[in-house]
DNA sequence: ATTGGCATTGCAAACGTTACCAGAAAATCC
DNA sequence: GGATTTTCTGGTAACGTTTGCAATGCCAAT
């Protein structure tokens, strides 16, 4: 394993010298550049970028992406997205996925620990402690970036970090009062809601927040016999959450359904309890990722630029760590995919005649 | 940002004590332990992990991860537990996604300058260029470790690479030898085959080869007009795969299908040319991902141990760097998840009443 | 011939840490 | 009480780079 010293004892030249040919720099005779070059390649020379880290100061070429699941394709995508706009720029991710909860905090010291050059947080929830880090490495000159969707009620994270980091986000909102205005031209107007966010914080969630303004905006008042919250985020989720609806309240027309795999699940009871879709039940969805398109039926879903969004967060981070002032703030627009999910609603209820 | 002569400084001692504390190294009196950890404490010290794994030589704790592709579920899985293990060890994870081709090259060499600590492949096509810097890393000491599924024909990368780094394989021939047998329990003998692979390779890929060998085995003769290959690996794929199969040969009662993804195509397919699933025809798949469980109707799928082959990489590798020798090679069981996706052989075919 | 400028090179100090070695102080033994 | 061990502490050399500064040699201009 040769050092830049073997480069230089082989080519007969020192140190500083082979270090300048490496790094192209001017004021090297052609000749010697020449000699370098081919002590480089017979030794197979690799430069040792811990050592460069060193030396730089904070240089690492590393970003640190916090992701909360990435074996969730809508998390993937954006990660993917991330990835690639990174490695066109000669940087390198650190991939860390917080599901778990506690493991947050400890990324976040590692990041530290390790000189990272910018930290991207998708969808990891963030306690007392982990803004702390935040702060801390803000503080140290590191560029934060944050996917978030607009609407939070009240967003500790954007008070107290706001200005100072980078935020990409969609309007959750809006993208909701597509899918139940569209679901009300339809003529619904017993619309449920399978949500995974829990029970008494449910309404600081911008999608259940859009959910419920956008049908008091057509005059719907909301029943609580139609929410159903605290559902795990997998197709199980949807398919319990689904049967638990149903079992509650059997005149609903339409679902709002939190994403696509709740979607799917719930299509998947649907399916069990020889519910037709969309002729007996429309549902909408949101995300839009491409299993929607492969759904029977395929779903209408509210389309998220999770790519733009995973592109717009490594952007930012490496135009920050140029010394460049990008916005703070990327709103990307949103809107429905239609597809056939819905329908107009049925003349006369079919699910009720379903009941024992 | 503080370092550790500043902690040194600060509590009054030398910097090798301060070190001391730090690593909880023996010959360090309770009084200056407090002391210092004090200090720690008031300058929010975190040691410098890139000095660290400067001096220490290479222990950067880090770990390659190169993989095919995130955005598919598939590999986000393996993905998803090699992090989990890692992590419990303190290692990093640097992930890339290799999809592209001429990006595999160049991770590599960026592991190399990194000073890696170990190295996970994950479904990328390696060229002759790729494994000669897998045998500089493999020189150095750096352990590799790849996934692999049981039965290629001819595989460069085994013979060269072979003892001296991991494996985590899966019996996939034997896999698609349970699928044909069930379908042919179930009365079925014209079955198709829907591939990824290029045609003028199919043979080598040990899907195929499984896929022909049982069909051979159990009597029935290759038709090749039943045979896709080509197909991109996405849901759109297996769409026009399906479609194509259809417009070949409209006498086959069953499909087996690459993978999930390509499955969940051709059961759209499928629904829009109203041929029923599995009244009309069978579909078999591989993988056994979550969606093919919620699919209409749940696939019949093999179920391939994802979990268990991203976390045996992982504990391979760290394993390795441990200096334990452990096994060279694991092979995980599969097995056929039975669910709705097969159905008798129609008594008498469907698929020709289509036909105009 | 002397000077100034410029291209080319090498020396040595840094970056933040660990680890070896040598003292000093304390504790133990005969 | 002296010799020997044990516990504690600080100095210093690494690790592989980059970089500012000084030194060299060469050429043209005075």
């Amino acid at each position: 394993m040769s050092t830049l010293k073997d480069v230089a004892e082989h080519a007969g030249v020192s140190i500083s010298t082979a270090s300048r040919v490496i790094n192209g720099k001017e004021y090297v005779s052609e000749e010697t550049r020449q000699k370098v070059a081919q002590a480089i390649r017979e030794l197979d020379y690799q430069p040792n970028l811990i050592a460069q880290s060193l030396v730089k100061g904070r240089e690492t070429r590393q970003l640190g992406l916090l992701v909360y699941d990435i074996s969730n394709s809508y998390f993937a995508e954006i990660t993917m997205a991330f990835e690639a706009i990174a490695y066109q720029h000669d940087y390198t991710v650190i991939l860390c996925n917080t599901a778990e909860g506690t493991r947050t905090l400890k990324y976040l010291d590692m990041f530290i620990q390790r000189q990272i050059d910018g930290v991207a947080l998708i969808g990891s929830p963030l306690g007392q402690e982990e803004i702390r880090r935040l702060q801390i490495l803000l503080q140290r000159g590191v560029p934060v970036v944050m996917a978030r969707e607009k609407g939070w009620f009240a967003n500790p994270l954007a008070d107290i970090l706001g200005n100072q980091s980078g935020i990409v986000e969609f309007d959750t909102v809006e993208g909701c009062r597509m899918a139940i205005d569209y679901l009300v031209s339809r003529g619904h107007r017993r619309i449920g809601g399978l949500f995974t966010v829990e029970r008494n914080c449910l309404w600081d969630d911008p999608r259940a927040r859009g959910f419920r303004q956008a049908l008091e905006d057509n005059g719907i008042e909301i029943d609580d016999n139609l929410i159903i919250s605290d559902l795990k985020t997998s197709q199980a989720g949807g398919f319990l959450g689904m049967g638990q609806l149903l079992q509650q309240s059997r005149d609903c027309t339409a679902v709002f359904a939190y994403n696509d795999v709740i979607a799917i699940g719930a299509l998947a009871q649907c399916r069990e309890q020889g519910i037709r879709v969309p002729d007996d039940l429309s549902i909408v969805s949101m995300d839009d990722t491409e299993d929607s398109l492969y759904t029977n039926p395929p779903l209408t879903s509210v389309r998220i630029p999770r790519r733009e969004q995973g592109e717009f967060m490594a952007e930012y981070l490496l135009a920050r760590i140029r010394g460049k002032t990008p916005p703070s703030c990327y709103s990307l627009p949103v809107y429905l995919a239609l597809r056939q999910s819905v329908g107009n609603v049925p003349s006369k209820n079919v699910l009720t005649k379903n009941v024992p």
